[in-house]
DNA sequence: TTGACATATATCAATATGAGTATATGTTTG
DNA sequence: CAAACATATACTCATATTGATATATGTCAA
């Protein structure tokens, strides 16, 4: 089997920069195709292909205005993301270092009172 | 180019489901190789491949005893997408839908008024 | 030392990617 | 209607992937 396709969830979606660089700038708020061409200094043919895996996965919404297509930031598929990720978000901070140092200390004064 | 390898950072790696799987289990703890193949019903051969991606971008330590090798969790590098999704929190939170509904039945009522 | 055990690496097949480029689809304007 | 514009899709290329399987490396035990 190869790797999982890009558009099978967001885990898969945002693994490409680009595609988190697009996120960003929608962030700020509606954008057309061009636009985002212009930002990204990337082809346009590679936006809309990126444009399309943040589609599948739910991660942008289009509204058709004339002949441009305005694409809108939908985060609602990160959050699964963020809940998977802040599992782990003790694991990093300063406090829980410290707690694994206390917790060594204790674990050593026990040894050595046996 | 192809897509960027599964080694190239936390995001990469992660969009695995069995890695993932792979630190859920060891954010209970200590493993050997064999304990995850047990766990995981995977090969053992994969289980090697991904933790040599995890350890590639320093998700797990080593640390080597008798004949096993025992993997140990290191959540740091996921601090980086979790500060980047944290940016998105606000999109999916009930508080923010909330916001926007009010925010659109003001700027209705200041439409009303000219 | 030989064999069993634990883990890592190599190879093959099938697949999807992302960039590059050309082209198709659809809309507006003159 | 034709031309310009905005965007999407199709195709090629080089590459890395995951699973399957075989095998290599290294350690312990009899």
């Amino acid at each position: 089997m190869a790797r999982a396709a890009t558009t099978t969830d967001a885990f898969n979606a945002i693994a490409e920069p680009r595609r988190r660089q697009i996120l960003d700038l929608l962030a700020d708020g509606e954008r057309s195709v061009n636009d985002l061409v212009e930002l990204l200094d990337l082809a346009q043919p590679h936006v809309s292909r990126h444009l399309r895996v943040l589609r599948e996965v739910g991660l942008v919404d289009v509204r058709e205005e004339g002949r441009q297509r305005l694409y809108r930031l939908n985060g609602a598929p990160l959050k699964v993301i963020h809940d998977w990720v802040k599992t782990y978000e003790q694991t990093w901070s300063a406090r829980f270092e410290l707690l694994d140092d206390v917790l060594a200390e204790l674990k050593g004064a026990e040894d050595d009172g046996q």
